[in-house]
Order: C-alpha cells, then sequence, then structure tokens
DNA sequence: TCAACTTTGTGCATCCGTTCACAAGGGGCT
DNA sequence: AGCCCCTTGTGAACGGATGCACAAAGTTGA
C-alpha cells in the first residue's frame, strides 16, 4: 500500500461510505473514547466490521493493532480526504418549502457547507429572508455565483424549471450540483451529479412492504449464512460501548 | 422465464430503478407517445438501454418486438409490482422546516402516499396546523397509527430522539420506515428501513470537488470502452422524440 | 409472400463490492 | 523477557450488477 499519497482512487462506495464514518466518530468522541476498534466504529455506523477495516486501509491511514484508530486523527484524516477542512461555498435555487428547509439545515452548516446565495423565479419570493439570506433573482444566479466563486449548487425546483437552472449554474461556474428535483438532469463531464428523490425512496419501501403480505413468500432472502463454520459465539467486547445489540439490521437495500 | 407470476425476486438494483421508469413513463405519456422504445426510455431515465430490457424483462412484461413497449401497459405494470395501485398510509414524526416540507410535499400524494397523520414532541407545536393535517403529541402515536393501520413511517426528527420513535413506530405496527435523522437505526428484522441523510450527499460532492481541484490526476476514470469494435454511428432514432442528445451524463456516483 | 428493418430478450464476460479468514504486528501483564 | 491476547491489514473467494452482442421475433412495405 502506498503510504504516503492518499490520494490512491478510493473506491466509490467507499467513498460514500466515509461520511458515515466520520458521523460514527464523532458520537465515539462524544462518549470520551480516545480509541475506537474497526468493530466498534462498525457498529456505530451499522456496517461490517471487515468493510471498515478495508475502507479505511485506502486512506493509507494507520491503526494501531491491538489497539484500534486514534479517533482524533482518523476523524481529520477523513475530512481531509473528503475536503471538508476548507469550507464550501452553496448556492441554492428553488426556495419552497423544501428549499427553506434545507438553506436553514444545521446539517450543512456543521459540515462545512455554507450557503451563500439563495434564488427563486417568483418574482413574490424575491426580496424576502431565509434565514440570513435575501431571496434574489433567478436572473441574478450568473453574476453572483461567478463572483463568489460557489462551486456547489443545490436544486430545489420543480421538475420543469430544473435543467434550466442546472446549465446556468454549470455556465456560472458551478460544477458539483445537488438535485432533489424528481427528474433526470443532463450535465456536461467533469461536473458531478448527485439526486434525491423523495418520492423514489417511499416508492421502493412501497415494494417490499407490497411483497411482504403477498400470499407466497415475498422477494426477502434469509440471511443464509455461506459456510457452516464459524457462529462467533463470543462477542467481541469493543473498547468504546458502542455495540448496540439491539436488534438485527435491516437490508437497508441500496447504499 | 416465467411468464405468469410476476413474483420471480426482482434484484434490488432494479427495484430501485423501477420508479425511475415510472417517472420516465409519464413524461413519454405525456409527449403523446403510445409506446416506447427501450432506447427511448433510457434516454428519458437515464440509464442504459440493455439495463432497461433486462430489468422489465425481471417483470415478465411483454415489450413488442419491433415496437417497443405500450406506455399505459408498463405503466400499470410496474405501479403494481410497486404495490403502488392500493394507496398506502403514512405517519410522519417531527415537524421542523423538513417535516413541513415534507408533510406538504406534492410528489408523495401523486404517487399514492397519503400523509395520514404527523407528530410531535415539542407542545407548542402540538395543535397547530400544517397542511390539512393537526399536529399531534408523538404520545398520541401508538392508538392512532395502529387504528389506523399506518404501514410506513417517515422519522424527521432530530437525531437524538430518531431511535426512540423509531422503535415506537415499529411498536405501533409501522413496518416500513424512511429516515431523515443523521444517525444509523437499528429495526428488528422484518422491518425495512431506508436513509436520507442530506449532509452526506454534499460530502460526497465535495470529495469529487476536491479532488478535482487536486494538483495531480484526480479520482476520476476516462469511460474507456472496452472493446476496440462498434462504435454505433447510427444513432437509434427512438419512436418518442425524447433522445436529449445533451451532453454527456456524469457518473452520478451510485445509485 | 417475402425481404429488410426494428426492437426485444438474454447469454456471457467483466467489473465492482462484500465478506471471510488468517497472518502479521503490537501492547501489556506476569 | 516472554507469552498471550487483541486488532489491523489484506489475499482471495464469492455474488451481484453492468453492458455488450447476438439470435429470435415481429412489423412494415412492396
Amino acid at each position: 500500500m502506498s503510504t504516503l499519497e492518499p490520494v490512491t482512487s478510493i473506491p466509490q462506495a467507499t467513498v460514500a461510505r466515509l461520511p458515515l464514518y466520520l458521523r460514527a466518530l464523532h458520537q465515539v468522541a462524544e462518549a470520551g473514547n480516545p480509541t475506537v476498534s474497526s468493530a466498534g466504529l462498525a457498529a456505530a455506523a451499522g456496517v461490517n466490521p471487515a468493510k471498515v477495516r478495508k475502507d479505511l486501509s485506502y486512506l493509507g491511514s494507520y491503526g494501531m493493532r491491538g489497539i484500534g484508530y486514534d479517533v482524533a486523527t482518523l476523524t481529520q484524516q477523513i475530512s481531509a480526504s473528503l475536503g471538508l477542512e476548507r469550507g464550501w461555498g452553496v448556492a441554492l435555487v428553488g426556495v419552497g418549502r423544501l428549499g427553506q428547509a434545507l438553506t436553514n439545515y444545521a446539517g450543512f452548516a456543521n459540515r462545512g457547507f455554507a450557503i451563500k446565495a439563495v434564488f427563486d423565479s417568483a418574482t413574490d419570493q424575491v426580496g424576502t429572508k431565509v434565514g440570513p439570506l435575501t431571496v434574489q433573482h433567478v436572473n441574478e444566479l450568473p453574476q453572483v455565483v461567478a463572483a463568489q466563486k460557489i462551486a456547489i449548487g443545490i436544486i430545489a425546483t420543480p421538475a420543469e424549471a430544473a435543467q434550466d437552472v442546472c446549465d446556468q449554474l454549470i455556465a456560472a461556474g458551478v460544477t458539483s450540483i445537488l438535485n432533489f428535483a424528481p427528474c433526470v438532469l443532463f450535465v456536461p463531464k467533469g461536473v458531478d451529479l448527485r439526486k434525491v428523490d423523495l418520492a423514489i425512496e417511499l416508492q421502493i419501501l412501497s415494494y417490499h412492504e407490497h411483497h411482504k403480505t403477498l400470499p407466497d413468500r415475498g422477494t426477502r432472502l434469509a440471511p443464509r449464512r455461506r459456510r457452516g463454520s464459524s457462529v462467533p459465539s463470543r462477542r467481541t467486547r469493543a473498547i468504546s460501548g458502542a455495540l448496540p445489540t439491539r436488534t438485527t439490521r435491516t437490508k437497508a437495500v441500496d447504499e
């Protein structure tokens, strides 16, 4: 493993989990544990311990054998890898109820994302305050975004307006977009796009719910153990007390 | 392929895309096309045509060779498979800004999800109206949810309250949960859980953004073509005009 | 009726992600 | 010092998902 450069193509799946570990690490830190084992972190993040170790190995970070990971160090390494140490300016378009909720969402500011400007096309919205920000007309978007060198955009408009807004954001220099509008967006190469469709999540739940109540056995697959061996009768005692043996975790479908 | 029973264990990845196809089909229908090819649908849904065909084949649905898929039929089949034909009652807990936005989100009602009750623990929220609904105290949750046989719950509380609320929902009979609180929830087997963490999405974007501006080449991998053969020089003319040749789609990371 | 064309359905190879299982490394107690 | 135990890091097997490429099937037009 290359120990010096932490920039060695981290798998997508791992990148998607790093924020999870970060969240878990904060819990562990608040519990007062200076170190945490992969098992402890796994429990707090709701994943498999081996996955944690493999994921963290991509960062080139060192755990201490026999001990675990230093919470402070690991927190800092993950933050660095995610690029959270510098703050990011964010522009949000669409100040409907969802847009307002997002603008005020504390979880963004906590992680270094500062919403710098909010836009809408409805003239009666323009000029009103959303939190500390004044809603600007979407016509202003190009200048404002370009002038402030904002790199991240959030789209919370109706689907009809989304592609248009998207194009404008990109023209103004935005290179990462989080889309809440329920539609497919097309972006040029070099621009990253992620989407959150609230209704889709419910529909996926609906599928599983539907097939639970179905006459014949639904699609559910039993957690079948692969090799007959090794049900670890001894429960690994984690350093942190954060092993919530509550109940089994569900197969939360993707991600 | 089993043509008669459409209930033959659909892969997770496919289930997650079905709502996407449904959305695309509505677009196509509004455009007035009675049929659509896999290529047309793929373009509208932002995925690969082969994937569309394979996905749809799991439903046991028939496309018509030489023609494509009948839009109305396919819409109905996907809806049926997702269990969207009957409506679902939904309980929402946590009437903060996000909770309010979700309660009023039109996309839910459109797809057959009716929010039947909203709860909060803040006494000054209780009794206020959110849309047509009156906020009830979370103490009422067990009775209300059980009495109305609500199967789906949405958690939009702060992280600290989430596990507690989750347990109560399950005790009251909910078997599918959509969690917006930024924390890991543990649920017993048989209960399905999906999560949406808004901050995590931004952090993933941050990672890519960060590595774009890095001195050496970032993590981006070129779209390298596998076999040297067959760049289809002829553009497949879809029946629907919905082939938006705009720009290349990004590698929207997961999902 | 027949030929050319369109589009589906799917076998297959490949890739990515997951998880097991184990060797190697360190810490601490005696 | 030496032993034991804990934990990391990773090789390797496995399974699921993706996407190509092609045969089968049906349509259209002459």
